[in-house]
DNA sequence: GTGTAAAAAGAAAGCGCTTAACAAAATAGA
DNA sequence: TCTATTTTGTTAAGCGCTTTCTTTTTACAC
């Protein structure tokens, strides 16, 4: 390892001071053109890179933004860290990456450590502002010491989650409706004539499953009723899909006309079970999901399924901290964006449109 | 915004000195354990964090490591990336994530460009380590000014590749035999009967994909022989194998009667392909792979893949950047896993035995 | 030439911390 | 009791930079 070159050595190098030298690096005018060039010169001959740690200490400024996320592996959130990477880094950021969750299901309280550690963590780096996604915040209760540890963060460093505003929570929170998008595909497979529909996927106790599941009931209740045997909560994997169909299929109970799934990933899960026993969606089954994931349209049947517009929540999310942290007056618009139904095959409108010409 | 409390205040508070207190947070002997805990109870009454930006500044550590990724919506660098995060964090190291592809493919110049400013960010900022995860690493040929930055970054901070070896690059490569895992998948097809093979996806100039498109050259040639109409390769999405098996479905020549995917999202596509237009793996056409994502067991069929035991990779990779932080010596066991054919539907083996019984 | 204002350059303080060097106090041995 | 040693605490330097305050240089008018 060689040993870093620093402001001195340059300074030294271009027969000048440090403070000009700094001039220099931070684009101040006063200085000659002359001299500026000189020591530009030098500074790329001799590949001179400014300690960011010393700068960061007299401007309280890192250039850093911590992004902290419950699970990199669900691809709601990949999607969303890529979009916040490019955007960061175009606006001069880089990514401080924490991922709260270590493999599979935690209990509890260790999540919540995990995050109470994390900010923290952050903390200590002097971070410019924080991204949350997911995590704590998605649960339907959250411990007062995470509050408290998630407040404290947010007086001293401006925050920004992704997810369904906690009352006592003093961080801004940019959302989508998950009631919205879960009513929408409900009415969907009830307009097809659909009543008897189960629903499958989702963590008990989780924000998103509890909204989207009340979206179902409410929906139903208008036209049918809910039968609480056709309801299989789990997690949002294919094999929580998979395991929930599977077991729909086994039982003594009436088969439901259709399902929905929480997510296109369960949908995945439950497509398998069903061929598994030679039964076919939209045929025998329909099948519509939430959430519109990457490649819907290569799965067989490609699936019927709400689009968020989660692609814009990263935008929107860091245009926010980026006014709080340079102190702007928030703008809180262009944050409306509807959930829409995106009609494929796996519900069976389309054959029906044919059938029906 | 409150205004952060420091060691001073605390030293004031305590009524002790400046230095008394660093020896209490740094657990330095030559303290009395009354004062001791005196000031780390008023540590902890103040919620106090020290500056890591300062502690960075003297000890030369950030406590840091950057990982550079090309592909961040690339589930094999999710993977990858999930376990680095858990290892890393348990170290007591906080991830830079760098993003150097932006979305889709780029051209060549820019993503070279990218990945130098990269190197350059990751040099201000001071971190311990540095992983790079596939980017132009992964390409045929590195531009030189590439290599020199690679280089240059690497006599200042420990850098581990997980990638193919390169050639006048002085970091340290973790590394998968990618030939190897293509030729099991091609022998396997082959043992089962095929002998008119397509290989689909990846893309030109990467060298992932001419390792395996070599494999798969060189074992067809010991049985059979290839026919250039049916390589066909693109990139590494389901989209790919999609176009790649339509445009084979749809053309005069010959249909192949198996197909080698370069990875388990390719075969996606392929399959999706094949079941519009009435077709059915592994009946009509076998498909393999290579790869293991995860989920592969959902898919309709179950695709026979090559696990290449890249969930081990994040950790060897870990392991000798950590030696390389702590000036080790470096011990390069425990670095052999070897590709294993992971037998499930889509090459129709099971069907076959079955048959056979 | 002198005088003055503006521009350019430099000196030095300080960001929050660690640590070497030193000083003081406590303990031990003679 | 007195010195030698160990333990505990303090002072101050310095990490690499920014920035305020000062000084020097330059430009221009008279």
């Amino acid at each position: 390892m060689k040993n870093k070159i620093t402001i001195k050595d340059i300074a030294k190098l271009a027969g000048t001071s440090v403070s000009t030298v700094s001039r220099v690096i931070n684009d101040s005018p006063s200085v000659s053109d002359k001299k500026r060039n000189h020591i530009k010169q030098i500074i790329a001959d001799n590949n001179f890179q400014p300690n960011m740690l010393a700068r960061g200490m007299v401007s309280n400024k890192t250039q850093t933004l911590a992004v902290v996320v419950s699970d990199i592996n669900n691809p709601y959130f990949t999607d969303l860290i890529s979009q916040i990477e490019v955007i960061s880094r175009n606006a001069g950021y880089t990514l401080l990456l924490i991922n709260t969750m270590t493999a599979g299901k935690m209990n509890k309280d260790n999540s919540t450590q995990l995050e109470i550690n994390a900010f923290k963590n952050i903390l200590e780096r002097h971070v410019d502002g924080v991204l949350i996604l997911g995590g704590e915040i998605d649960r339907e209760s959250v411990a007062d010491n995470y509050l408290t540890a998630l407040n404290e963060l947010n007086d001293q460093i401006p925050v920004v989650i992704i997810g369904q505003k906690i009352d006592g929570c003093n961080a801004l929170f940019v959302e989508r409706d998950q009631f919205r998008s879960a009513e929408i595909i409900t009415q969907h497979l009830l307009a097809l004539g659909n009543r008897r529909i189960a629903f499958i996927g989702g963590e008990p106790g989780i924000r998103i499953t509890s909204q989207r599941l009340a979206a179902f009931k409410e929906t139903m209740n208008i036209y049918s009723k809910v039968d609480e045997h056709l309801v299989i909560l789990n997690d949002y994997y294919p094999q929580s899909g998979y395991d929930g169909m599977n077991s729909l299929l086994n039982s003594e109970e009436k088969l439901p006309d259709a399902v929905v799934a929480i997510n296109d990933r369960v949908a995945w899960g439950v497509f398998r079970a069903l061929h598994d026993h030679g039964l076919n969606s939209p045929d025998d089954i329909a099948v519509g999901s939430c959430d519109a994931f990457p490649n819907g349209e290569f799965m067989t049947p490609r699936i019927t399924t709400v689009n968020q517009h989660n692609e814009s929540l990263g935008k929107i999310a860091l245009h926010f901290l980026f006014q709080l942290i340079d102190n702007k007056e928030l703008n809180r618009t262009e944050e409306t964006h509807l959930p829409e139904l995106i009609i494929r095959e796996s519900c069976g409108a389309k054959k029906r449109d044919e059938k029906n010409d």
